[in-house]
DNA sequence: CGTATTGTTGACCAACTGCTAAATTAGTTC
DNA sequence: GAACTAATTTAGCAGTTGGTCAACAATACG
C-alpha cells in the first residue's frame, strides 16, 4: 500500500541548530521518535527518511543505527502513539453507579478528547487507516470490548430496559453518532483543516462535548423506545 | 507532502484480460479515468503509474500520452469524483417550505448518503484531506455556502427563534454532530474496515441516517434553547 | 597522553520514480 | 494492398528511495 502526492522535500524547517552534537544514544533515539511523530503525521507514513532526518539535524544513516529499517521507526511510532493512551480509570468512571450517565458520559469524553483530539493522533490515526489498519483494527477491537458495551449497557439502564446482549444495529449507530461527534471534531481539525484553532478552542470544546453527549441522552429514549426520558 | 508505507506493488491483481487491444482514444482515456479513481483511492495518491497500467493491462506510457502528468490525472480524478455531485436540488429541498424539519433533513441526507457513502468518494476525500487540501478546502467552501447556512435557518425557524446571522459556535458543532455522524458511517465503513457491509446495509442506512436526523432534531431545543419543542 | 568505546557520518548500491522520445504496430482510407 | 494515421510499446534518463558499510570523531578511561 502506497500513499500521497509526491511534493519532493518542499520547504522543509530547517535543520534544527545543533545544540548538542553527539547525545546519548537514550536521548537520541527519544529525539528521532518524537521527530518521526511529528513527521510521519504531517506527510504521511511515506515521507522520505532523508527528509526526516534533515528536519532532526542529523543524517539519515543515524536512523538506521537506532531503528534497523524504516518499518520498524513506523511501529514504534504507532505504540508511542496508541499505546497505554487508553486509561484504565475511564471504565471505572463507566461503571460508577454514583454517578447519572450524563456526568459520566461529559466526563468519559471529554477526558478522551483531551488524548485523541490532537493533531499527531488523528492524523496517524487516519493515515493507519487508509494505508494499512495496522493500529485502527486494534484499536476498535480494544474499543469494542472495552467502551461499546459499557456505553450500551448503560444507555439501557439510562432507558430503563432490562435487555441485555448484543447491541442492536440502531442501538449500536446511535452510540457511534455521538462517538463519530467527537472524532468528527478531530478530523475538521487536523485533517480539514476547517476550524480556526484559537486559544479559546480548547475550553469551549468541553461544552461542545457536553451539548452532544446531552443531544445523545436527551433523543435515545425516544427513538430507540418511542417514549421520552427526560 | 508525501504519504504512506510502501509495500511495492504487492499482490496486485491480475492485468485486465485483454478484450481489445487498440482502443478509441475517448474510451482510452475514460478506461483510465475510472480505473486511476480506484487505483488512488486504494492505494493513495502516492501509489506507482506504472502499477495502475499493469492494472489496466497497458504500460505506463500510455498514460502519459493521455495525461500529460501524474498530478494532471489526479486533478481529473478529482473533478471525476467531486465535481458536480452536488445536486442543486437539494437546496430546493432544504428550501421547501411545505415540507416538515424532519422530512427535509432525512431526506437530503438520505440522498447525500446515497453519493458521498461510497468507498472511493470517502477514501480520495480524506486522502486529499490528510495529503494537500485540494478538495477538501474547495468542498467545505460549497458545504459553508449552500448546505451549512440552509440547516441553520431551518433549525432556527424549526426551533421558532427569529435570530438572524452568523451561527454561534453551539449550533454549529450541533450541525457538525450531526452531520460528522453521517460521514462517520464512511469513515468506519471505508476508512476502518470496521462494519460488515453486507446486502442489507444499504438498506438500513436510511433507518439510521433517520435515527441521527431525530438525534438532532429532538435535542436541539432543549439544548440551545432549555425548553423542548417535540 | 594513549587507547578503547561508541555516536556519527560520507560514499555507495540496487531498485524505483516520474517522465521522454523514438520505434512499432493496428486500424482506416483510397 | 499500399499508404496514411493514430494507438501503443520498447528503451532509456535523471533523480529519488530504503538500506549497507567502512571510516571518522567525540567521549570515557587508564
Amino acid at each position: 500500500m502506497s500513499s500521497i502526492r509526491k511534493n519532493p522535500s518542499a520547504a522543509l524547517p530547517a535543520p534544527a541548530p545543533a545544540l548538542r552534537r553527539r547525545l546519548t544514544a537514550p536521548d537520541r533515539q527519544r529525539q528521532i521518535l518524537d521527530g518521526a511523530v511529528a513527521f510521519f503525521s504531517e506527510h504521511g507514513l511515506g515521507g522520505q527518511l532523508r527528509d526526516l532526518a534533515k528536519q532532526l539535524g542529523i543524517t539519515h544513516t543515524l536512523l538506521y543505527h537506532y531503528f534497523p529499517t524504516k518499518q520498524a521507526l513506523i511501529e514504534q511510532v504507532y505504540t508511542e502513539m496508541f499505546a497505554g493512551r487508553w486509561k484504565a480509570q475511564w471504565e471505572n468512571l463507566l461503571d460508577d453507579p454514583l454517578l447519572s450517565l450524563e456526568a459520566k458520559l461529559t466526563r468519559f469524553y471529554t477526558e478522551y478528547a483531551s488524548v485523541i483530539l490532537k493533531s499527531n493522533w488523528v492524523r496517524i490515526f487516519v493515515f493507519s487507516g487508509l494505508c494499512d489498519r495496522y493500529i485502527t483494527d486494534q484499536y476498535f477491537s480494544m474499543l469494542r470490548e472495552k467502551l461499546f458495551p459499557r456505553l450500551l449497557r448503560e444507555t439501557r439502564a439510562y432507558r430503563g430496559v432490562a435487555k441485555r446482549g448484543k447491541a442492536s444495529g440502531r442501538e449500536l449507530e446511535l452510540l457511534m453518532g455521538l462517538h463519530g461527534s467527537i472524532f468528527y471534531m478531530g478530523m475538521r481539525r487536523w485533517v480539514y483543516g476547517q476550524t480556526t484553532d484559537n486559544a479559546k478552542t480548547q475550553s469551549q470544546d468541553k461544552r461542545y462535548i457536553h451539548d452532544q453527549v446531552l443531544s445523545y441522552l436527551l433523543s435515545v429514549s425516544t427513538i430507540l423506545d418511542k417514549k421520552p426520558v427526560v
